[in-house]
DNA sequence: ATTCAATGGACTATTTTAAGGCTATTGATT
DNA sequence: AATCAATAGCCTTAAAATAGTCCATTGAAT
């Protein structure tokens, strides 16, 4: 079983998340509001996971001091500079042939 | 210095690392918008940062068996047995005391 | 080099969110 | 237990995203 989770409770969670950021540094939503350059709604919304843009989330991350954590997604694969010589440049698009590759 | 990059740059970048985790997966927007169940438009503006919503990000990350990530954002403190008998349960709301305490 | 799927970009209609203000509830402090 | 700030929730308007379709561009395979 992968994740039983429905995006509605995952983004609800992730809201709890988000208020659990904010409330380790004790300040209120209407402060975290105004520093991520949100309205207060827009806060509300994303923690009690009623919807929400990327842009506000983005910035209050940004706001949380938790910006670098955007960059953890896709995390890219070190190689060696050897390697790094031989290797061909990244897939741009995906390829044509319908069974899908890796995992 | 914090993070120079503006929301859009951040959004645009975030773009990215979507793109790179669909091509590992060799699939193509089409294919990943209708596992993840949301319109070909909206995997185009998750990829170029040109603005999404958060329900749409959370259904393809899904899709992209990347659901797991969105719950390292805030990870929680870990405590021993003993600790957690004496632990004062978590705060609710911001204090009202207007310094912040912790950074 | 040619071919054709994959992607980008634009357009419209519809739905959803942002923003701002307001009241009701609740939890932390005293 | 009383107080009052912090939060929830609802309302309206403006702005933005979704969904659907179409055409132009481009990269990968032949």
């Amino acid at each position: 079983m992968q994740n039983s989770k429905t995006p509605e409770e995952m983004e609800a969670a992730f809201g709890h998340q988000l208020r659990d950021l904010r409330l380790r540094r004790n300040i209120d939503q209407r402060q975290l509001a105004e520093q991520a350059g949100v309205a207060l709604n827009s806060v509300k919304n994303l923690e009690n996971g009623r919807g929400a843009t990327l842009t506000s989330l983005v910035k209050v991350l940004r706001s949380l001091g938790r910006a670098d954590w955007l960059e953890t997604l896709a995390p890219e694969v070190a190689i060696s500079p050897m390697q790094m010589l031989k290797a061909k440049q990244p897939r741009q698009r995906a390829s044509k042939t319908k069974g899908n590759a890796n995992a």
